[in-house]
DNA sequence: TACCAGGTAAAAA
DNA sequence: TTTTTACATGGT
């Protein structure tokens, strides 16, 4: 069974997925021109694997499920709502554009990423608990911990030869021991944030409610739970809410990437990345997303210096 | 070997 | 009240 989805137009599928195309994927990956990931379908898992059926100014998307039984009509818009938010379909790249054109640097990369649509995590939760582990070390080290956190307490779905993980959920981190999650790789203290988290969550706290509230508000309540700070709840934002006008101006790599375009590459301070921010009023997480996936890409830009 | 990397809460001053 | 410290893994 299949199931055909329109973007909003511009969407250059292969340019947005292609984040998922590293690492060793066991949860999601794009290769191939398909993109394959686990979902919890009504309280069980299933495969859905999404490929381009269009083009990037008339963008299409062809998604299958696997197991054939998963996919029932009740199952449909589900499935519709949950690819839409996952790669953000509906994201109105137009207005962006519209919006950064008075930066020079900014338009210029807006033009080699056309249809660069930011993703965002199949839960709050999951840009969360991910952003937690993030907190202090190197993105790689952070990987591997999130791989290993993946594989001891993700939910399996074995499909043929193949076994697929979905991220875990809420009650099964709330159950886990300290010691089972040092073991993945995670602090001590680490180690209570996340289990905190998923006992809050697995015993009502509604983080998918959240996103409905504005930008102050969501840093307030995140901030409440032991573990989150401004950084921690600005990247769950980011990835997991859909506000694409935050930036955490005070994250080290973000300062590196946007000194790279606009500072000639010299290390600058939080105060001077928000400065830069604001040609991008209005979009300046999304910006940054474009920033960040134009210096993996190799992308040059006219440099303004100081 | 030592130090840094997409921080945070708790202890110490 | 403000400042300092412990913390985990992977790269250099």
């Amino acid at each position: 069974m299949q199931l055909t989805i329109k973007p909003l137009p511009p969407f250059d599928f292969d340019l947005s997925a292609q984040i998922f195309s590293d690492g060793d994927g066991r949860m999601q990956r794009y290769e191939d021109g398909v993109y394959w990931q686990a979902i919890r379908l009504g309280g069980r898992l299933a495969l859905i694997r999404g490929r381009s059926t269009g083009t990037i100014a008339d963008p299409q998307l062809s998604v299958k499920i696997e197991p054939e039984d998963a996919f029932s009509l009740d199952n449909k818009a589900n499935i519709e709502t949950y690819v839409i938010r996952l790669f953000n379909l509906k994201q109105d790249l137009l207005a962006f554009y519209e919006a950064v054109k008075g930066d020079d640097i900014m338009a210029q990369i807006t033009k080699h990423l056309w249809g660069l649509k930011s993703p965002t995590t199949s839960t709050v939760f999951e840009a969360l608990i991910d952003s937690i582990i993030e907190q202090q070390i190197s993105l790689k080290a952070a990987k591997s911990m999130q791989r290993r956190l993946i594989e001891t307490f993700g939910d399996a779905l074995i499909l043929g030869a193949g076994t697929y993980f979905a991220f875990p959920s809420p009650e099964r981190l709330a159950a886990a021991t300290i010691e089972e999650l040092r073991a993945c790789g995670l602090s001590g203290r680490k180690a209570e944030y996340v289990r905190g988290a998923g006992k809050l969550v697995a015993e009502g706290l509604d983080l998918g409610a959240l996103q409905a509230c504005d930008e102050a508000a969501i840093v307030e309540e995140l901030s409440k739970i032991r573990g989150v700070g401004l950084w921690t709840a600005e990247m769950t934002m980011i990835r997991g809410m859909q506000k694409y006008n935050v930036i955490p101006a005070d994250d080290l790599g973000l300062r590196r990437v946007i000194s790279h375009y606009y500072y000639g590459g010299e290390k600058i301070d939080a105060k001077m990345a928000r400065r830069i921010a604001q040609a991008w009023a209005g979009w300046r997480g999304l910006a940054s997303y474009y920033l960040i996936v134009a210096e993996q890409l190799g992308i040059e830009a006219g440099q303004v210096g100081r």
